[in-house]
DNA sequence: CTGAAAGCGCTAACAC
DNA sequence: GTGTTAGCGCTTTCAG
């Protein structure tokens, strides 16, 4: 800015003055100050210029990985809620910090916040530390999560009607005659707990009692659904259909159990969760509950800015939608 | 800051010093010090100390989407690669701004460095306009990108070799007894036409030469890989094989020749590209050419740190390895 | 319409 | 071992 001030032969200050559009800056030293910046690919410290005005675009967007297992950011469902945040964000000019913090230590994900990095944090994904979030939230951290909503919450969440999500598929599954349906998840998280009692309450519905033979509590590993499918062999259980609670985990167990010699959906209907693009392209064609990831987008962005504003801002639970396809 | 030093009753030139360890300060008004930043959640201001120090600790990492086609960020490769690229940049100790930018615009990446916001740039995906990322590079934008290597390129590019990729696929094909070999892909992306070239190699060594028919120019869009098929079908064209230019392409594909009752790979072999994550677990599970992403991402963030340091980075072609399965 | 000066939060000589 | 001071790049009163 020094360098362009010199050259046009003002100060620092019209210069800035000029950068702003400021109508007090005469318009021929404007447009010239202009042409000079953009001559010299000038560009304004946005570092500089937040501190100046302390104020900030950067909103730090962070997702929970499980450190233990080492598990890759790979599940297409969180990479393209990623996506739908970038869009939603930079409509809003804000620009993205993307960083990701080990699942046992969620409060990690203040750091951005904390470091005035970033004027708020989005985390994908809640975890099973409800505790260092209330935390998090108790001091004051601007953040709102993809996830489940808790009894006693201090914080905001954002997410899809998990029970009703649940059941959706439940139903589905029963409504083909299906009686001994497989459950994987772990529902330890939140939201998989919530879909779990989605299953519980449409089986219950039509008279039956969930089967805990039935429960494998697969983790979001590679392996995971091979494993859960080998521990259902293992267990010798029986089963006509299962509701996976993520596409990833039902393509996974789907390709395990074909190796079984099993025929989707002839032998088990399955059902997902999360309707990611692939699900309509696989074979069969999936069945699963759709989560609006571009209206949950603006609304994480929508609540953080409120949060941000100082204002509180209410949880939102968005509606889920059954997709029929083939697998059942 | 001023305020653990007024509570701590010293200057604040003695907590920055003891927030950074440093050996000068006195081991008990250090340990004061750390305690009262810890119990005051107090965290420095990176801004702040960017500015100072005039250093920087984020790399900007910008992908380029088709704005025409308002395609989504949601190819599961490009994805992916931003989960490797998140990891080899934590590695280090590097913050990650991402951002996407039109790719008929690919110059606008340059925005986060000259915004002094990032030290460097990485770009998943060169997109067609070579000359502008050679201007950038002349104009001494540190940056690097996931690509294809070009002629007279001014930039360093990290890419998978492409020629071979090709070549292989192809050669799997044909070594199959296939002869009438399909291409998808927009071969105006430099990747893509270089594995054309690998195509057309792999058939002039069989003594054949490419059928213009068969080379259908999908992009990257949701539908293309549904209108490539109806495409080749419109055209009346014979095929009994496939060379798509990426995995999503390969599985759009496959379901849309399935609608057609067409067997995969009995009527048509398929070989995809990228060996994304659920390439094993589709069905047929997909012959492909993988890329190594992980390898891949610390060979941009190396070679991006190189340039940052004002030294020349030399472009990087990794080897790709075909990845053989029930599709071909 | 423009410039001088102060200060955002931080660090590093330099002094003691 | 600690404090004083200046300054990173920017904006904005306050004076002209």
């Amino acid at each position: 800015m020094a360098d362009i001030a010199r050259l046009a032969g003002v100060s620092t200050s019209t210069v800035s003055r000029a950068l702003s559009h400021s109508p007090l800056v005469n318009q021929e030293t404007r447009d010239r100050i202009l042409d000079l910046a953009r001559s010299l690919n000038y560009t304004i410290n946005i570092g500089a210029q937040n501190l100046r005005l302390q104020q900030n675009r950067t909103v730090a967007v962070v997702i929970p990985i499980e450190q233990a297992t080492r598990q890759q950011l790979s599940d297409p469902f969180f990479l393209s809620m990623l996506g739908s945040l970038a869009d939603a964000l930079s409509a809003q000019g804000f620009d993205i910090l993307v960083s990701r913090v080990d699942a046992d230590e969620v409060d990690a994900a203040a750091a951005p916040f904390d470091g005035g990095r970033a004027i708020g944090v989005i985390l994908i994904g809640q975890g099973r530390h409800h505790d260092q979030l209330n935390k998090m939230a108790a001091r004051g951290v601007p953040f709102v999560v993809w996830g489940a909503q808790l009894p006693q919450q201090l914080y905001t969440t954002v997410g899809g009607d998990n029970v009703t999500g649940g059941r959706l598929a439940t139903e589905r599954l029963l409504a083909q005659g299906r009686r001994r349906i497989a459950f994987f998840g772990d529902t330890s998280l939140p939201e998989v707990e919530q879909r779990y009692r989605g299953y519980v309450e449409a089986l219950a519905a039509h008279g039956l009692s969930p089967d805990p033979q039935l429960h494998v509590a697969s983790s979001f590993l590679p392996e995971s659904g091979g494993q859960a499918v080998a521990e259902l062999a293992r267990r010798g259980v029986a089963y006509d259909a299962l509701f996976a609670s993520s596409d990833l985990l039902a393509m996974k167990s789907i390709h395990a159990m074909r190796e079984q010699g099993k025929d989707i959906p002839a032998d088990v209907a399955v059902v997902g969760y999360d309707d990611i693009e692939l699900s309509s392209y696989f074979h069969p064609p999936l069945t699963t509950v759709a989560q609006p990831r571009d209206v949950a987008a603006r609304a994480l962005v929508d609540a953080l800015l409120v949060l941000v504003d100082g204002r509180s801002a209410p949880s939102v639970q968005l509606p889920t939608e059954l997709i029929v396809r083939a697998s059942a």
